[in-house]
DNA sequence: CGGAGGACGGAG
DNA sequence: TCCCCTCCGTCCTCCG
């Protein structure tokens, strides 16, 4: 068993607390020499876990020291989740607890709280995952660190239902873990060349202009929309100004936006959308947005686990959750080396079909393709259709073509339809919404109870009744796609967290320091990029598919025998990002520019028909 | 003049 | 009848 260390600050020194061996004195550092007693702690052989207030104020000066750690226990993000969640029993006041933001301690009312028993280890099959045992605090303790430490394992402990307990802890390790992948991600970056992406904005946009200059590209299109609307001084820019001259030109929109143009015959429709997108791509993206976030080579931004309140990161700088399909092509691996691209097929319906244990639904899923597997039952009649009814059953559409498919996938499974459907209900009425693994939603504002208790009164108006339940039905949607969009953001942590751990093992048996050491780049709610030196690239493709299915199991440990894998991975190995695992972005591209284009990707979609079956 | 907020579009 | 969920970044306009 690992030991438990906690990091302590005081009086601009640190202490390094061995909580699994009490007697034993903390350890004093300056700041300058913590990387070293990092180091060595790390290389104990049962392994050390770091337990701290933040792994953001601590890990990326560890990082540039060189050094870099195998487990820790963000207590800042495990508490977000804690005081929350409606797996601890009433009992336990964490909903009260104070935030950690933005000083960590700064409302600190040093109150151990209970007292912390400490919950028994549960072998979870995965050295990762020990989140809990031997994390015995002191009984002494009196630093703030470590009374938190105290207070969520006791939290933990008053979890009567050991299914449930397990989950958390599940969810608090793979929260930690994501944090140091965070941390690690923006460190090592994602492999980007400059002169790849300055020769698509010049293919798209002409040359780089001057300061405050429009790109010629836009400038000529910007011309053509003035002239054919007859508006000499019109700014396409300018939102209210085009959608005025668009009106005065015939053109029955109540927006600019490409949804609504694309309905309207009119020479200028093209015009304006082509002038839109090369807009977006130049102020979004452009020569700005590369001397900003991409430094030799290599593009970083900040990742911020649990920025979204379903438990999906978001991310700070750059936009790197969004990054432009149009630009991957400049993502790309060193000499020598390869990206090894990995894509979570159909993740949010799988994982619905898994919580709700609808065997029908999984057994579609079980042949590779959930959407033609629909088809193939007969519940639909397209694989498009099969598409967008399931995203309108996951995000509650009731309108158009998706709204009309949902009754079908309704009456052929109906136990994935009763789990959201029923998340829905909860949410209309006020309710809370959980996760697989035990993060709740937030409670509705009180705003939107007052709207809700006004229009329910003896003198509610029809139109106040009537924006209402517009409003709980809006609130019903966001939880129906909470406890599933939170499930799979689980799911996907944990896959992350196992490959993390992998590529480690992988690099050490390898012998490789760590410039040769495989290693995260990207990480996209679904999908994640491995920039590997070639040599590993096979070892670290299986690495990726063993974690996704020990993912599958540390969720759903039952569905192991109706199912495998649960979810199945498209994988592509490449020099560039451009070869997406999607076959529609294979697709689009068209033409393949060059030999280390996609017509050079290995393109690999598991086949769960083969081996091990049942 | 600076910040808030709307509109839009990129990602999943 | 309701454009279907979650984000981020940019530009523009409005307001104090």
């Amino acid at each position: 068993m690992h030991r438990d260390l906690l990091l302590d600050e005081a009086d601009g020194h640190l202490t390094v607390t061995d909580l699994t061996t009490p007697d034993l004195a903390p350890a004093r550092v300056a700041p300058a020499d913590l990387p070293a007693l990092v180091a060595a702690r790390e290389a104990e052989p049962d392994g050390v876990r770091w337990v701290w207030d933040s792994t953001f104020r601590h890990y990326p000066a560890l990082l540039a020291a060189g050094v870099r750690i195998n487990r820790c226990w963000d207590l800042r993000l495990t508490r977000a989740i804690l005081r929350g969640s409606t797996l601890l029993p009433a009992g336990v006041a964490v909903r009260t607890w104070p935030t950690l933001e933005p000083d960590p301690w700064e409302h600190w009312d040093g109150d151990l709280g209970s007292a912390a028993a400490i919950p028994d280890a549960e072998d979870l099959g995965a050295t990762l995952f020990d989140l809990v045992g031997g994390g015995a605090p002191r009984p002494d303790a009196r630093r703030d660190v470590a009374a938190e430490h105290a207070r969520q394992l006791a939290a933990l402990d008053a979890v009567a239902e050991p299914g449930h307990r397990r989950r958390l802890q599940l969810l608090l390790a793979a929260e930690s873990s994501g944090a140091l992948a965070a941390a690690e991600l923006r460190h090592d970056g994602l492999p980007f060349a400059r002169a790849e992406h300055e020769a698509t904005l010049e293919r798209l946009l002409g040359p780089r202009p001057r300061t405050g200059e429009r790109p010629t590209t836009l400038e000529r299109l910007a011309a053509e929309i003035r002239t054919i609307l007859d508006a000499p001084r019109l700014n396409p820019d300018s939102q209210p100004h085009l959608l005025r001259e668009l009106r005065r030109n015939g053109l029955d929109v109540s927006s600019t936006s490409k949804w609504e143009l694309q309905g309207n015959e009119h020479p200028v429709v093209p015009v304006v959308l082509e002038y839109k997108s090369l807009a977006r791509l130049a102020s979004a993206n452009g020569w700005a947005w590369m001397d900003t976030w991409v430094r030799e080579d290599r593009f970083r931004s900040d990742y911020v686990p649990s920025g979204v309140v379903t438990g999906r990161w978001s991310s700070r700088g750059g936009g790197a959750l969004s990054l432009p399909k149009v630009i991957r092509s400049a993502v790309r691996a060193d000499e020598g080396w390869s990206l090894v691209i990995v894509d979570a097929a159909q993740l949010e319906p799988r994982i619905l079909a898994a919580m709700a244990g609808d065997t029908a639904m999984l057994e579609a899923g079980a042949r590779g393709d959930l959407y033609q597997g629909l088809v193939d039952a007969g519940v639909v009649d397209t694989r498009e259709h099969a598409k967008v009814g399931m995203l309108g059953a996951l995000y509650g559409s009731t309108s158009g073509t998706s709204g009309m498919l949902v009754p079908r996938l309704a009456r052929a499974y109906p136990r994935a339809l009763a789990l959201v459907d029923g998340a829905a209900r909860t949410g209309e009425a006020g309710g809370v919404v959980t996760t697989w693994l035990g993060r709740s939603s937030p409670p509705a504002s009180a705003a939107w109870r007052d709207a809700q208790a006004n229009a329910s009164g003896v003198d509610a108006g029809e139109a106040e009744e009537s924006r209402a339940r517009s409003r709980a039905r809006e609130w019903g949607r966001f939880t129906r796609n909470f406890v599933v969009q939170g499930t799979a953001a689980e799911w996907a942590l944990s896959w992350m967290a196992g490959v993390r751990q992998r590529l480690r093992v992988l690099t050490a048996t390898a012998g490789g320091g760590s410039d040769r050491a495989p290693h995260l780049a990207f990480f996209l709610h679904d999908e994640l990029v491995v920039h590997t030196p070639d040599a590993l690239a096979d070892e670290v493709t299986e690495a990726v598919r063993e974690a996704a299915a020990q993912a599958s199991h540390l969720l759903f440990p039952h569905l192991r025998a109706v199912v495998d894998p649960l979810v199945p991975l498209d994988v592509v190995r490449s020099r560039s990002y451009a070869s997406s695992p999607v076959a529609e972005v294979l697709d689009e591209l068209g033409t393949v520019e060059d030999a280390t284009g996609p017509s050079s990707a290995t393109i690999v979609r598991d086949d769960p028909s083969s081996p091990s079956r049942g």
